[in-house]
DNA sequence: GGTGGCACTCCGCTACCCTGAGCGCGAGTC
DNA sequence: GACTCGCGCTCAGGGTAGCGGAGTGCCACC
């Protein structure tokens, strides 16, 4: 619906407004573009801008600035990102492949090398099934009236919970108790726990609850469990001039309901989600863009993987790090996958 | 060295400026003063006191400030803190009694808590021995070529890993493996296991070599894993005006070297230490002013507690709040605890 | 449709004044 | 000698006026 040139100009306004966040003048889009028009011809381009609701002015006289809108237009005319250049493919690579072992520590990893890709804050959460699966419960003891309850899910999750206990027990019985429990609850989720009929005595039935009370826990927490960086890079953008706007963003993160908030938009497979100011949902958000992504396999081992900044954030190499990190991840999860 | 009365003025400035973060006039003392004095004679104390680097200017004819040093004095004087009122010490014995079951989730609840009562940022390192000895050495099979490690430290620690294997194996021949190295290894810390001898298989050396190498790594990290809460309180602080300053407090936090400067103060159990401005050892937290603390049982299974904020912070609620939550800290560690 | 030019608007900056807060100091009092 | 009174001085902060510059809108013209 935009001619050629008008929506060339959105996108070249668009463009430098990232980079310099100051409105762009007439002039200023001249000079980057390949035509050769007077400025008072751009001029006359921006205002049709203006009159859709592309662009907005701070004031009768400024420059351009991209409203929602305008954003979103420049990221649906967005080329797909080129592929990342191969030295950093390469050092992505081998940051990772120093420290292969915990899914703490890639989710770790992939955020803080998001978050410097991006140039803003990243949030990467844990792979997670929707419903924890039992693969093994272990019970240690730790001194006479004190044990350990282990049990291991699914995709290599490890629960630990302290257990403290009415008498006194062995490590002998313990084991007894782990084994049977093994059994009987092995590959199973918590609503089938609970369909579960067993010969138990008290003391293995108290056991069991707390293994289907550390799987509800799990399945409840497993959204929320993520790791956070570039916060710092976040609040050196220039949008944060006041320390209120930064205070915003530092209780977003704090009240953990509107990361739960913004994880729950995560779209489909192998797309990549770009949620510009105004679209979110949360009010508290409206003046961000969350670019999002999921990563894993559906419904077993998921996670999801994402870039907060400023709607005038670098859209490109957002989706861009998003796309490539988030395939590299899920990448990451095949391999730990199948383990039924 | 300071007279009574120079001293009570000291403090009471000290008192009104945190309170207030503006200048504190002569008038402003004899208010909150017990004398029936004039502005004048306070005016001689707080020419006194500036000449003594316990007061600063901001300008010369404005009120009083403290300096550094005058902060110091007003800690030293500070009578030991009153006994938290009971009901805030009902409601935290009822927030832990509610999740009493990780370490984790201590160190969050006691960062929350902490950070309201003190108004600031509180760290709270989860309780490690300096030396990690094992207790017991796990191994789960996933798939074919895929197994779990999972070592289980002493103070009710655990630590997982995952491990590619060159050939197929099953749960059987693990159980065997881990069996065997439970017998050698439980009981000894990283350096002790390089100095047994045992006889091994290629295969179980290459499973020793991890549980060592994943001991190294839970010493090297275990002085870093911790809990921060308050970041919002601390940034609603009126020295955070310009974002600059906000800025600096999230690199600090996402430095981690830095996190590590500040614990590393950590003074003996039972003590509150209170580091003031300039007396930080890193440049970046000579704006701060740090109030921290020990808990647990020194060498076996201790953690750091404290509060970071503005030279103007609370001292007495901080210091209050570091000394019973460490105690409280303390008791929780001591009944998991014993178990050697 | 595109251009050049001009008048207009509005922002941001500087200089300025004015006010009020707060001190220093000297003279006075108990 | 310790305290008080009162006056004059200094300085920060807020408000305002003025100015320069950036950038637009519009109109006449090509």
């Amino acid at each position: 619906m935009l001619k050629s040139r008008t929506s060339t100009v959105l996108n070249i306004l668009v463009k430098e407004y990232i980079d310099s966040a100051t409105p762009i003048a007439s002039e200023d889009i001249v000079r980057r573009s390949p035509w050769k028009v007077s400025a008072a011809t751009i001029r006359n381009e921006m205002a049709e801008l203006e009159e859709g609701g592309y662009i907005l002015r701070p004031h009768i006289s400024a420059g351009g600035i991209p409203s929602d809108k305008g954003y979103r237009f420049f990221v649906e005319s967005l080329e797909d990102s080129p592929e990342l250049p191969e030295a950093l493919r390469h050092e992505i690579r081998d940051r990772f492949s120093g420290a292969p072992s915990h899914q703490e520590t890639w989710v770790q990893l992939a955020a803080a090398v998001l978050s410097r890709m991006a140039g803003n804050m990243a949030i990467v959460t844990l792979p997670r099934a929707t419903f924890s699966r039992i693969k093994q419960v272990q019970l240690i003891y730790l001194q006479e009236f004190l044990a350990l309850l282990i049990v291991v899910l699914q995709q290599a999750r490890v629960r630990q919970q302290l257990l403290p206990l009415e008498g006194p027990v062995t490590q002998d019985e313990l084991s007894e108790v782990s084994n049977k429990l093994n059994d009987g609850l092995s590959g199973l989720t918590y609503t089938e726990i609970h369909g579960k009929q067993m010969e138990l005595t008290p003391f293995e039935e108290m056991i069991m609850d707390q293994v289907a009370s550390t799987l509800r826990d799990a399945d409840a927490e497993s959204a929320l469990d993520h790791s956070v960086d570039g916060l710092r890079l976040l609040l050196a953008q220039p949008e944060f001039g006041e320390t209120q706007r930064a205070r915003e963003v530092v209780e977003i993160l704090e009240e953990r309901v509107l990361l739960k908030s913004i994880l729950s938009e995560v779209p489909r497979q192998g797309s990549v989600e770009v949620i510009i100011g105004a679209e979110n949902r949360e009010e508290p958000l409206r003046p961000f863009s969350v670019v999002l992504s999921q990563y894993g396999i559906p419904g077993e081992a998921s996670g999801a993987i994402g870039v907060v900044g400023p709607t005038r954030m670098g859209y490109g190499n957002a989706i861009g790090g998003v796309k490539y990190l988030s395939s590299f991840l899920s990448g990451l999860v095949m391999r730990i996958h199948g383990s039924s």
